[in-house]
DNA sequence: TTTTGAGTTGTTCGA
DNA sequence: GTCGAACAACTCAAA
């Protein structure tokens, strides 16, 4: 009889699924799964994994065996370098007198995850199949075979060749016939996601999310995904990450949400969110075209950047003085996510204002992130910092306070996120150092008590950023 | 090979 | 208050 291994890494679900689809071909009617997680010590112990991010995953994982479990089948966890213990249960599966028909896992295009993956290939049979992009690294590249490095070029092409694809969903199957005495650690339980995390993990959520998305978030998205006050957005990142959702059959679903109901604000929505998810790809795609971006600067020569260990400090707790860079710090820490725009807006701030190394803010990310994706953040720093492909240029230099003015106008993100300005008039919220003495004394908040005094100014900051950058 | 046009997300200043 | 230009120069994409 033959057993397929479904290596189980960021693809957590079952509908959509062509891993398991391959896994389930490859041994017919009467063979078994054996769907398996590996709990990589060198990832676990990662300085760029933080407590909220694994949380996510690990409940992710109980959801993924819940789902296995109402088709007959569960997951097995393992602890230990995935090579060993990949051979060790071919091993169990061999002196069982079985057969292993593969290992079938989903690519996965981070540096130290192909790396790895390799490593598995030279000893075992193993496939990748399937990416955690739309399309995968290689499908989009320019006429002369080289890989895009500017965004809308790439957008041109990723649409020309999405429009080549065909895509038929494959259903979760009803029933997994699954390999069920082989041993299993239980899903590590000490740690549970904070109440503050807004994000119940698991692939019903995912769908959920995207359906109500769909229904009601994508006529106004256009509009309102900068608005830092609202649920503009479709905060469905931390199910994309984990591929608790299809990223195909994101795409596919949403496609198909504006032909059902066409209508002009529901087009405009899917479009403009259409373009996000191939932001999503284009870094995928640079990261695996050039995986030396995750250490250096894309484009750019070293950087003599100013790294004051105090500036950075204030900036990752939240107490730079700045009222959306805090909130957004803050936001951060406490919920795992950062609206969009608060993360280039915080960005601008680490990079040009107080000329602290991006990487610096990309490991402060990483470590706080549910989403966090080296892909994704790491494009997003570079192009922050203005070192990256497509950056964004040196003289483009948020500033906090008219950003906070254009989209939180009324303060409600800053009040949600920094309680000790509740109190302060809205005419002063984004610039809570003007406030009059006896304002600040009305509105429980003396500034440099209560809040910070702005850590930098910054119109002079701005200056010393053209300048420094100008030099570069 | 050469040439031309373009490049996510902003800010400030002066008319 | 609104609007357009300047903020540089360079690399990349595509004809």
């Amino acid at each position: 009889m033959k057993v397929s291994i479904w290596w189980i890494r960021r693809d957590l679900r079952l509908s959509d699924q062509p891993v398991l689809d391959s896994a389930l071909r490859a041994v017919g009617e009467t063979g078994q799964i054996l769907p398996v997680f590996i709990l990589d010590p060198p990832l676990l112990n990662s300085p760029y994994l933080g407590e909220k991010r694994l949380a996510f995953l690990l409940g992710g994982l109980r959801a993924l065996d819940a789902d296995l479990r109402r088709r007959g089948s569960r997951l097995t966890v393992r602890h230990g370098p995935p090579g060993e213990t990949l051979a060790r249960l071919a091993w169990e599966i061999e002196s069982a007198g079985l057969e292993l028909a593969g290992i079938f896992a989903e690519a996965d295009h981070s540096p130290y995850a192909r790396q790895r993956d390799e490593r598995v290939a030279r000893d075992l049979p193993f496939q990748p199949v399937g990416s955690p992009a739309v399309l995968p690294p290689g499908a989009v590249l320019k006429p002369d075979g080289t890989p895009y490095t500017i965004y809308t070029p790439f957008n041109r092409a990723w649409k020309v060749r999405l429009s080549q694809d065909s895509h038929s969903s494959i259903p979760a199957p009803t029933h997994i016939n699954t390999l069920d005495w082989v041993t299993s650690l239980s899903i590590p339980a000490e740690l549970h996601l904070p109440s503050t995390v807004p994000f119940p993990p698991g692939e019903e959520e995912a769908q959920r999310r995207l359906n109500y998305f769909l229904e009601s978030g994508i006529r106004t998205y256009q509009v309102h995904r900068d608005r830092m006050d609202l649920d503009g957005t479709s905060c469905l990142s931390p199910y994309l990450r984990f591929g608790m959702l299809s990223p195909r059959q994101v795409v596919y679903t949403a496609l198909a949400a504006i032909e059902s109901a066409p209508d002009e604000n529901a087009g405009r929505g899917v479009e403009t969110w259409l373009n996000e998810l191939i932001w999503r790809d284009f870094y995928i795609h640079v990261l695996h075209h050039f995986p030396g971006v995750r250490s250096r600067n894309f484009r750019s020569k070293e950087i003599y950047w100013q790294n004051d260990p105090g500036d950075f400090d204030a900036w990752r707790e939240g107490y730079t003085g700045y009222p959306v860079v805090d909130a957004a710090m803050r936001q951060l820490c406490q919920s795992g996510w950062m609206h969009n725009r608060a993360r280039m807006l915080s960005a601008s701030f680490l990079t040009k204002d107080l000329l602290v190394d991006w990487r610096w803010g990309e490991r402060w990310f990483m470590q706080h992130l549910v989403d966090g994706d080296p892909a994704a953040n790491n494009g997003g720093w570079q192009w922050s910092a203005g070192t990256g492909t497509d950056a964004a240029p040196y003289f483009r230099i948020f500033n906090p306070v008219t950003q906070g003015l254009k989209f939180d106008p009324h303060g409600t993100y800053i009040r949600r996120w920094v309680p000790e300005l509740r109190h302060v008039p809205e005419t002063y919220l984004h610039a809570p150092w003007k406030m009059p003495i006896e304002v600040q004394r009305a509105a429980q908040c003396k500034i440099g008590t209560d809040y910070p005094a702005p850590l930098v100014d910054h119109a002079w900051a701005r200056e010393r950023a053209l300048d420094f950058f100008g030099k570069v």
